[in-house]
DNA sequence: ATTAAAAATTAACACGCGTAAAATTTTATC
DNA sequence: GATAAAATTTTACGCGTGTTAATTTTTAAT
């Protein structure tokens, strides 16, 4: 490793006693050159460890190989699996993800898709926050930016959608819990971070009306992402106030769910579907750590790996040209029956 | 807003009637121009909405106004809760943050270097890995690049660290354990993922030496960073095969005892404090999520606000040319008792 | 050895912007 | 209204690469 310094592909190519461009093409395409001079690049490259510039590279490229990716908040471990599948499967694609996080904030989300014009990404990866307010701003940038939605649906925008069919975790969860026991009270944000939550509350009184239930939803005060504390207090604060009309609580995703089985253990309550407990609790999502939860979280698990592949997939098909033939694909969710209901 | 396409800022400096290095100048400083030339731009920005290439701007800039972060596991909600305060931090002082994950791959962690590299940023955040290969190339990357560590401490390596004590941390809860009851165990994981685990694990027998008790360590099988999973499994046959020498069990981090009180609860053990418990549990880093485990976990509070922070402020100081008075600071961790322990 | 095809090179321009120096205009001062 | 100072514009070049067309060199085939 010679300490020579490289500063640019000019410097490159004259140390390994080539042309610029030919260089540049090794680059694009190993295999667009000559053996005879990929060896030689190979060896200089060895030598030297001479990396292009990314950026500049993308700056005059018809297509550059680099893709965007936008989650509403990085800090939720189910945005954060999500996003690192997509991820991987980008890598997997050959391209060059960039990932970044709305942290939540709606004007931040504006902000990182102005950004992301910059990169002048062959594509772009959405899971939107689903502020009515960006609704425009996303709009234009799908119509100038090739971009798949995944996650959160919004109609008629972008390339095509890919996420999980969220009235189908309702009615199946509800089912089921009907079947095996007392039928189940919602538990709900007042205000929901995430607009899958209107999708489960209407599937809810959709399947309970279906089974001949009267649906109750039981409402609950806190803004922002905090959605655990949120469960805990405002889910204490219903059980205290003898909120609920049944012993059977279907949180609107299992973040929520985890905080109420922390109001639950404060209130005494044992939580499961054993003889001797109190009080049964599902949720939906399948996070991460819903299996770790004490008792385990009974929930619809979210197809993680399905959205992730789904959604890089049609992305890939708009580049290279193919026919979309299914824009918007809706997973089903699984059924985890585990101990908490 | 008029449709015209406004490709550059030529195009944009036309419409606005002024001369492109002006504009330039303008979007590097409002306040460089005349309040009457400012005044052109903003109308004109408010009719054709341009944004500047972020990346164009960067080429060939003496000082650009990004910084890299790039952190080990960003679905460790550890790292990912860091991340985002020192984001949130970097964006406070006008920068503009880039966040990258190495996915736990140590040959990820230094293409992403190379990529930084590209960026050319006026600083870059890492958390390092911790791979021993790798210590050459991050040590490369620091004499290149301005560059601050934290969370683990890499000797002479980049401008300064910001970080955790971990001993300290061990020392807190270990007394606090021996205290209020017999005194711990110590579980963690046979190759750790992390290298504060070493440090925390060396802290544990300096602390148990120190109060007279035989330390006890408990090794338990997986690689990855499936932490819960490992601790459960692992812990789970730990406690079937009693390896454990005491009712205390110190967790060497929060994700691993939240395996481990699942594997307690599959074990039908009662954790906790009070009277009629069997055992007691406690972790090390104040997970997000330890609040809301049953029973909640006693565990050691990282401050991360307060390493976020410090790893931001140490950056700006280098850049603005300050002298950097304290180059390492390792915060002192605080003692959150629960009802685990 | 001759010829055609393939690969590499050169030259020149493009991308979208920063920046420095010189020339010009505007503003402030008297 | 003349003059100096400040702000702006023009001009020209630079950043690190992609890309095209024309030219030269190399390789393969006859």
């Amino acid at each position: 490793m010679s300490d020579q310094k490289i500063k640019n592909m000019e410097d490159f190519a004259a140390v390994s006693g080539l042309s610029r461009p030919t260089v540049s093409k090794y680059f694009n395409d190993p295999t667009s050159v000559r053996s005879s001079t990929r060896d030689r690049i190979e060896a200089a490259l060895a030598k030297y460890d001479f990396h292009p510039n990314i950026y500049a590279m993308n700056q005059n490229r018809k297509l550059t190989n680099n893709v965007g990716i936008l989650v509403p908040y990085l800090s939720d471990p189910v945005f954060a699996e999500l996003a690192r599948k997509v991820e991987e499967y980008c890598i997997l694609e050959g391209f060059r993800p960039t990932l970044f996080s709305a942290h939540g904030q709606p004007h931040l989300e504006v902000e990182i898709l102005d950004g992301l014009r910059s990169l002048k990404p062959s594509g772009v990866l959405i899971a939107p926050l689903g502020r009515t307010p960006n609704r425009a701003a996303i709009e234009k940038f799908c119509k100038d930016v090739p971009t798949v939605l995944f996650d959160s649906f919004l109609p008629d925008t972008g390339l095509g959608f890919a996420g999980s069919n969220n009235p189908q975790f309702a009615h199946l969860i509800v089912d089921y819990l009907c079947r095996t026991g007392e039928h189940p009270s919602f538990l709900e944000m007042r205000t929901p971070a995430n607009p899958n939550a209107n999708r489960r509350r209407q599937a809810y009184i959709e399947a309970m009306e279906n089974l001949g239930f009267e649906p109750s939803i039981v409402k609950i005060d806190g803004e922002g992402w905090a959605f655990e504390e949120i469960g805990r207090s405002g889910g204490g604060k219903a059980l205290l106030e003898k909120q609920f009309a049944t012993n059977t609580i279907l949180c609107s995703n299992d973040r929520l769910a985890i905080g109420f089985l922390t109001a639950c253990y404060e209130n005494q309550l044992r939580v499961g579907r054993g003889p001797g407990c109190d009080i049964r609790v599902a949720g939906m999502d399948d996070h991460p750590f819903s299996r770790f939860t004490c008792p385990p979280l009974t929930t619809v698990a979210q197809d993680f790996e399905a959205v992730a592949k789904e959604a890089v997939s049609i992305l890939v098909a708009s580049i290279e040209g193919r026919e979309i033939s299914k824009p918007s694909t809706f997973f089903d969710g699984q059924l985890v029956m585990r101990e908490s209901a």
